[in-house]
DNA sequence: TTCTGTCAAACAAGCGCTTGCTCGTATAAA
DNA sequence: TTTATACGAGCAAGCGCTTGTTTGACAGAA
């Protein structure tokens, strides 16, 4: 198989495997059985088990700045920004779900200086939802409340999807998205 | 040092190396320096490491559903059921969260059927859960949403708070608990 | 009190196997 | 003929766990 083309399949099948095994649980010749390929012919695609573990962190880390960051860009009021930048989590998730299950779950097992690149990176993804509450505070769309934990709350949502999300379900990536947000922005309690 | 004293050493350190470096990538003989023993002296007190992973699981899971119980039963309303219970999640957390970030991110690693009956403990939380949600939701206190959504936000934010909660911060437990559940509650927008 | 038998706790060594990774060779497409 | 891809064999290190032995505290008999 052609170089390219066979990198790629490893790379899948490595975030497909990791994401079910673990990272410590995935073994270099459970990556290459999966590829039908000998152990030691990897060797000839990458450098280092860790090296796999990287690039599909990396990967979802660029995936989901990418989906967001014209988002942040464009001159629309902070609840229409929320919704949107809910979306386009949701949608990362939807088509990357193993390599966003890696990155959530595994990137943990990264060395330490790979781990600091992934975490300024996640640290990035953070702020710009930090900085759509605060426009919505400031902007008196949202209520006055603790951006922190309004933050935390949304994270949590956004970080835990890929716990429960399965593609065949019968609700798309944007209804999920759209649900939250409403739930978020309108509250649990009944108005009188 | 004696029996019971020992086993429960090893308890904790598995829990802290496992939460810190997961159960794959911790290995008998990093518990058992960290116990000051020799690998083969772990032995003497436990039979595989798998069984320390269950046992620590176990445990978690079983301090998460006591303490929802008593709350299950009494007869208030839903929406103070709600906050006791969030309450109460915290807490265990805050008292336990080395046993909770293996409970919540390491269970995976368990033999098919243990994980199946760590997996039948979860189901009895969250349907608790579900069971405060749908008397909100009856009793006209709650917006008839989606419960199912509700839910997953719900147990979103539970889950998620291992990953940023330290005990060194200035928030007690049910500090958290109450501004997470005013904000679902209230709603991020603003009233006019 | 002193001696002796018992037993839990830990040691020291190492077994069989798996791990990530290397390297010289074969093969087939360009 | 060159070059990229994969093979086949295997290395050194580390894995979970077992085994035979030592240690030290405490019991009851002398």
């Amino acid at each position: 198989m052609p170089r390219l083309e066979r990198r790629e399949e490893i790379l899948k099948v490595a975030g497909r495997l990791f994401s079910k095994k673990g990272y410590h649980g995935t073994t270099i010749r459970d990556i290459s059985d999966a590829c039908g390929i000998l152990s030691g012919s990897l060797y000839t695609h990458i450098k280092t088990k860790e090296d796999l573990l990287y690039e599909i962190t990396d990967r979802g880390a660029e995936c989901f700045l990418r989906s967001i960051r014209s988002i942040m860009e464009s001159d629309i009021s902070a609840t229409e920004k929320l919704r949107q930048a809910v979306r386009a989590h949701m949608r990362v998730i939807e088509a990357n779900l193993e390599a966003a299950t890696v990155f959530f779950q595994e990137w943990k097992s990264l060395s330490e200086k790979r781990f600091a690149r992934i975490q300024a990176k996640r640290d990035q993804y953070e702020t710009m939802w930090k900085e759509i509450l605060e426009q919505g505070i400031r902007q008196g769309e949202f209520r006055d409340t603790d951006e922190k934990f309004a933050r935390l709350l949304l994270l949590a949502v956004g970080n835990w999807v890929y716990q429960w999300y399965r593609p065949e379900g019968d609700l798309s990536a944007e209804e999920i998205a759209d649900r939250f947000v409403d739930l978020l922005l309108e509250g649990l309690k009944k108005r009188t």
